[in-house]
DNA sequence: TCTGGGGTCCTAGGACCC
DNA sequence: TCTGGGGTCCTAGGACCC
């Protein structure tokens, strides 16, 4: 049998959203994100901002220099997330499995259900028009043998696209496309493949396994040979193999006062290991994050012999961290904190004796259970605030 | 232009063990 | 005295994606 997997893929999604909820923005060119005078960049903008040259993660200076009389608005996570729980549950109703890939975007097994759901075009179709009816907005589906070939057909014909790559013409529709806009194809890699000589897929397939393999390594070159040929390299992992919690924040100025990052890490530890607790995981390594002021980045970890129960004990090893890796010299422009290699199946083995973090690991977790309160509270405080 | 935040996977090297 | 091969765990950095 043959497998058949639409790739369903939201147009300009936090964009859109913004749209819908306020009529006004429609048909304007609409920013998310990249507010004037704050350090950020563009999370998402309309097809109208598209125009002038805006695109997603593009710095908010800029944006407001290509664009300056677009409509910039923040962004709203908790908004979006309730569309893509509402679009997921959509998918949910024609496949027997979906495979959520990122907020706004799915992978639908389709192998199998003709009989049943009929022609994958005209179901992919009804799916489209069930979207736009419930949420009012638009999707983009791409139908191909395997996730890869759909993913690259759901952006084919974007927005509001339809796509099917037929059998047989898997390397024709891999070629109507430039090699530096496969998945998977980023600055470095484009950058490697130009330098090499390389700017279509028709040369990655006449090259030999042993030349790649030279000049790319055993893993990029295997990537790279799957790709031009049109097969999965494992666009996406149905268990991941690790698992990370980390919260990280850029300053608005560069920060070169101790107490302030001291400040900051005590409130990371407490995000970090909030979010930890609330996904039932565990973890014991920790790492710390630094951006300096000249865009330099590194990273830190330790792991310990047992899992961080505490926030205050992850505070206290994350100022050791700081220490390790911070000499003063430059300013600190991002710190970060988070867990790696986190042990979620809920297991994560509390020790022997009652710790001296165990008492302090309880009030945590009476804390936790305040706050998801307190979060509703909020939520219902605010929600009576905007009734007139 | 002046570069977010949250993730995943891969690689290479070192430590340590058998 | 010189020196293997494999496995696992850990670290730091890098690439890429949304």
């Amino acid at each position: 049998m043959d497998s058949v997997y639409f790739c369903a893929d939201m147009d300009a999604f936090f964009a859109s959203v913004e749209q819908h909820d306020n009529p006004d923005y429609m048909g304007k060119p609409l920013i998310v994100g990249g507010l004037e005078g704050h350090r950020g960049v563009v999370s998402a903008c309309s097809y109208e901002a598209r125009k002038f040259g805006v695109h997603s993660a593009m710095p908010a200076a800029t944006a407001h220099k290509l664009c300056p009389d677009g409509i910039f608005v923040p962004v709203r996570m908790k908004r979006y997330k309730e569309v893509s729980d509402h679009i997921m549950e959509i998918f949910s109703r024609f496949a027997p499995e979906v495979i959520q890939n990122s907020i706004d975007e799915a992978f639908l097994d389709m192998t199998g259900t003709e009989k049943l759901m009929g022609k994958p075009e005209e179901v992919a179709a009804r799916i489209k028009a069930c979207v736009k009816e419930e949420t009012g907005l638009t999707v983009s589906i791409g139908i191909g043998e395997n996730r890869y070939l759909a993913k690259l057909a759901s952006d084919y014909r974007k927005p509001d696209g339809l796509y099917q790559v037929k059998k047989g013409q898997e390397i024709e529709f891999i070629d109507s496309i430039p090699l530096k806009k496969l998945w998977g194809i980023g600055k470095s890699t484009w950058a490697h493949l130009e330098k090499s000589g390389i700017s279509t897929a028709a040369q990655i397939r006449n090259l030999s396994d042993t030349l790649m393999e030279g000049m790319f390594g055993k893993g990029a070159a295997e990537f790279l040979k799957a790709i031009a040929y049109g097969k999965d390299p494992g666009i996406c992992m149905p268990e991941p193999k690790s698992r990370s919690v980390s919260n990280e924040t850029t300053f608005e100025q560069d920060v070169g006062d101790y107490a302030v990052l001291k400040d900051t890490l005590l409130w990371l530890s407490h995000q970090i290991l909030f979010r930890l607790l609330e996904k039932g995981w565990s973890s014991k390594t920790l790492a710390l994050k630094l951006r300096l002021d000249n865009f330099s980045t590194s990273t830190i970890q330790i792991t310990q012999d047992n899992a961080f129960t505490s926030a205050e004990e992850v505070f206290q090893a994350s100022l050791l961290l700081l220490q390790k890796k911070w000499d003063r010299r430059h300013n600190v422009r991002l710190i970060g904190l988070g867990f790696q290699n986190a042990d979620i199946t809920g297991a994560g083995q509390p020790s022997l004796f009652e710790d001296i973090h165990e008492k302090q690991n309880k009030v945590e977790k009476a804390v936790l259970k305040l706050n998801s309160r307190f979060r509703q509270n909020q939520m219902i405080k605010a929600a009576l605030l905007k009734k007139p």
